[in-house]
RNA sequence: GGCGCUAUCGUCUAACGGUUAGGACGGAGCCCUCUCAAGGCUCAAAUACGGGUUCGAUUCCCGUUAGCGCUACCA
């Protein structure tokens, strides 16, 4: 009893990641993914996706769709795939035998009498008198007879004094067997409860290794004591620092919404890698300085030992549902792709604004704008001139350069309006063009570029004007020219 | 209430018991520059509190405080 099998280093390594569906994937069952992912990786493992669907009363089409959703984006994939539902008479056998071993007992005491639960002044509720106690066939008896109970785990407290948990994180936990209630396995309805659920299939999916957030830390002991009771080789355990709402409070579907919903990261532009790495920075460190890390950079990082025991922040606002170094990074990853990956995402971020665009335009946009957003959907807004016929309204005053004046401003223009009819659509010639216009007209350069970026661009923000003016097309910059004109005349 | 876990700049994090407590994001400033970015440089910013142990404590121990978790026939 002292010395329990666990499994055999040659055994393949197994984790499993097992979310309910009881709301939309969010980013603390993300990192859990991800960093079962890593460390199936690292090791050469397997990974496996259980569904824990047990909660009829809670689940939704709509929650599981969510998790598929964000799986899928985060791109990494699993090996095996399970659902607890259907996995039923797992859970059954195995509380079964536990109560065949006499470590289970039926409650016969009615669910109603919860509340005066929390009356019991200094120690924990342990169990229901007398149940305990009852003999097997008057349990047997009553059972028979059809009156509901539930099936409680006989917590050992006479000839055990602690539960240990060995943690991979953080170390020897050890639990009073004292302070341990006798918990329930199956409910009245014959449903299994998430303990004896979860720890009946991990045993039977031979599951090696269980990566999972703290908050189940405390469940541990529980689980140790069910592991044990059905002989089955012990699982190592890992617990993973939670992730937290900037005031304090555990990050939660209800109560913050969609910022935590990694479908936001999506469709907001988020490269699955950017946010993979995010993730990964939160309760973790490489401990070497690193930040910006590739996925095999992760792969071969990635240790247990290296995981934190606090729990993090993730720093999102009311004005901004994005921690800024997930955007710092987001924009980190969007520098490194290349122009033909980078256009290719780009597409349906900008056709999801509504604009009209291709693959072949987006290429030549792309290098305009790489180092400049720093969401993908940012296209919309950074380049929209592109795309746009007719550039919407703007104050005609914006086309008057830094000391100068409208009459300035329709000199450049003007000159701008000849050169831009007569030289040659390239960067260079553009460039040598518009700087002689300038020192002809003896004003700075900048004083030329600025009316012409306005005139073509609608606004003074915008990517630089020679590579602009050569992605516009004489066309279009021509008919943008002649209309600033027009706006400065009237 | 009981039990468990945790505590370094605003945030994410480094630091064999010996460092001017390091890096990153964000902020401020400067440089570069056709605007904006990107890039380069600089600055501000932290060991929760109180006791020990020690020549020496961010680091080890105890206490306090605070936060989180578990304490359900939720997961």
């Amino acid at each position: 009893m002292a010395c329990r099998v666990s499994y055999p280093e040659i055994l393949m390594l197994r984790v499993r990641f097992a979310p309910s569906p009881t709301g939309y994937l969010h980013i603390g069952g993300a990192r859990t993914f991800i960093f079962n992912w890593l460390y199936a990786r690292r090791n050469g493992g397997t990974m496996v996706l259980r569904i824990d669907d047990t909660d009829v009363e809670r689940n939704t089409q709509a929650s599981e769709n969510s998790i598929f959703e964000g799986l899928n984006w985060l791109d990494l994939g699993w090996d095996d795939f399970c659902r607890q539902s259907d996995r039923r008479h797992v859970h059954q056998q195995a509380a079964e035998a536990i109560l065949e071993r006499g470590m289970a007992y039926r409650d016969f005491t009615p669910a109603s009498s919860t509340e005066e639960e929390h009356s019991h002044d200094g120690g924990p509720w342990l169990c229901n008198p007398g149940m305990r106690e009852l003999s097997r066939s008057e349990s047997d008896r009553r059972a028979g007879a059809g009156e509901p109970f539930v099936l409680r785990f006989r917590v050992p407290r006479e000839s055990r004094s602690e539960v240990v948990v060995k943690d991979l994180v953080y170390g020897r936990v050890t639990k009073s067997t004292s302070d341990l209630e006798d918990f329930a396995l199956l409910r009245s309805t014959g449903v299994p409860t998430y303990h004896m659920a979860s720890c009946a299939d991990d045993a039977d999916l031979r599951i090696s290794h269980i990566l999972r957030g703290q908050e189940h830390l405390a469940n541990t002991f529980k689980h140790v004591l069910i592991f044990e009771a059905l002989d089955a080789p012990m699982p190592q355990f890992a617990h993973l620092p939670l992730l937290m709402a900037p005031d304090g409070s555990k990050l939660s579907k209800r109560k913050h919404g969609p910022v935590v919903s990694v479908t936001t990261y999506r469709d907001a532009g988020f490269l699955p890698h950017a946010f993979i790495n995010f993730l990964c920075l939160l309760g973790w460190s490489p401990k070497d300085n690193r930040e910006v890390m590739s996925r095999q950079e992760l792969i071969d990082a990635f240790t247990l030992e290296n995981v934190n025991h606090s729990n993090a922040v993730v720093n999102f606002t009311d004005d901004d549902p994005f921690d800024p170094k997930a955007v710092w990074l987001n924009a980190e990853h969007i520098r490194s792709l290349d122009l033909d990956g980078l256009a290719a995402k780009l597409v349906p971020f900008a056709e999801a604004a509504g604009f009209e665009t291709n693959f072949g335009k987006m290429r030549q946009i792309a290098p305009l704008i790489q180092e400049r957003i720093k969401l993908l959907r940012d296209v919309s807004t950074a380049a929209d001139f592109f795309f746009r016929e007719e550039l919407p309204p703007y104050d005609p005053n914006e086309l008057i350069p830094q000391k100068g004046d409208r009459a300035m401003a329709l000199t450049v223009l003007q000159t701008a309006c000849d050169i831009v009819s007569t030289a040659e659509f390239t960067h260079d010639a553009l460039e040598a063009a518009l700087k002689s216009g300038a020192e002809k007209l003896k004003i700075k350069t900048g004083q030329m570029y600025l009316p012409v970026r306005v005139a073509v661009c609608g606004r003074k923000i915008a990517p630089p004007l020679f590579s602009t003016l050569e992605v516009l097309g004489r066309e279009t910059t021509l008919q943008r020219v002649a209309r600033a004109i027009k706006m400065l005349k009237s």
